[in-house]
DNA sequence: AGCCGCTTGTGAACGCAGGAACAAAGTCGC
DNA sequence: GCGACTTTGTTCCTGCGTTCACAAGCGGCT
């Protein structure tokens, strides 16, 4: 009918995510209102640029007082589609895939996992936080049954792209991927990367830069 | 000499651990040259985005023939600071915790965990990849005598902050934070944060935003 | 030796995100 | 009822990142 949504950045939608976090927790906590100076500290952000994300969303504060913080979260929420729960499957139950499975900040955020597959036969039938982990072969029919449309890879890179090929021709449009490798998906489906050594690189790679002054002796080769 | 490192982008810097990461295989497999078109490819790059990302390393690369595969690898390794070992600290040995502290992809990339710590009597003890999980109050002593400049919080959030103050307080200058909460840290210490429910959301967000885009009919003014 | 094709490296333009300052608007106090 | 203060929403501007396009350089072939 209208057009609520007319393009809102990436970034912004990543941020608005962690607004939504923040004013959940303070509704539970019993505020009925913030600022945006308060809102944009707990967030770890720039007042001006909380305020700009929020304006994507049309007015939604009062001028003088603040935001409602049940409204606003409300309304992010829906911008965001939380309000409705989407359905996941979750692709190599190793060290890694067994904590996303256990996560409880995904069940609250409005994600839950429909399936848990491994390809090891060993995995096959042990139970993660209340759901039994299943071959692989039954991806296609979960899939299919569940109308999944998010699916998260946390296997060996080795079998992380014929993972995704499955996953695509079951139908998943959206693809979260922790495995150390680009995955190439046809046209339609989004690829996220999560890539944790590169966070721990970039890291080191700026502490190094800032620390000259670091307990270990620089020698030039 | 005049200054090798000026500034590289941190955007840059980020995309340069995933060139070394496909390298290091490429140069397992046996290749010895690359083309920046092939390597762009096997990173999800645009190639002259990566063209652009090696210049500031200076000329590494061979007009007509591409590049080789060794030194280009050894070279970035240097300016990312891989070829020695970095220490880090990894508090909170849950789900998400054990998983850090067993990923070999870590090992692999000039990172060690020399402290794994948890509040948890009941998980003190405990043996994670062949390292004992210390109590809390062994963090400062375990810093101190290691030298590790990096710490890792897989903490719930309700203690996040004070896991950060204290990691901050014993020395540690770089701090990468998986707890859905800002922290704040002393000037001087950098925090780098990864939230898992936020890459879902964003994409869960990406694909509602082209599903309601796909079946309305666009129309031309 | 000279030419040709291929690939790198760099320069410029475009678009986007971030930050600061300003105007609008609503509420509280008098 | 009116003024002033507080806070939002917006606008401008600066800087960064990304992309495209071209010139420079090197190897191979004739």
């Amino acid at each position: 009918m209208n057009q609520p949504r007319p393009r809102i950045p990436e970034a912004t939608v990543a941020r608005l995510a962690v607004y939504l976090r923040v004013l959940t927790g303070l509704a539970d906590g019993g505020r009925s209102s913030v600022s945006s100076g308060e809102l944009a500290s707990a967030a770890g952000v720039n007042p001006a640029g909380l305020r700009k994300d929020l304006s994507h969303l049309g007015p939604c504060g009062v001028r003088g007082v603040g935001y409602e913080v049940a409204t606003l979260r409300d309304r992010i929420a829906r911008v965001l589609g939380v309000e409705r729960s989407r359905a996941c499957v979750l692709v190599g139950i190793g060290n890694l895939g067994t904590a996303l499975a256990d996560y409880a900040g995904f069940g609250s955020r409005g994600f839950r996992f429909v399936g848990l597959f491994d390809a090891a036969p060993a995995r096959v039938g042990q139970r993660i936080g209340g759901q039994p982990v299943r071959p692989i072969e039954e991806l296609d029919e979960v899939v299919a049954g569940t109308a999944a449309t998010i699916g998260v890879i946390a296997t060996p890179a080795e079998v992380a792209q014929s993972v995704c090929d499955r996953l695509a021709a079951a139908g998943v449009r959206s693809i979260l991927n922790f495995a150390p490798l680009a995955l190439s998906a046809p046209a339609g489906v989004d690829v996220r990367q999560v890539d944790l050594s590169v966070e721990l690189q970039v890291l080191a790679f700026l502490g190094q830069q800032r620390g000259v002054a670091a307990p270990t002796v620089e020698v030039l080769a």
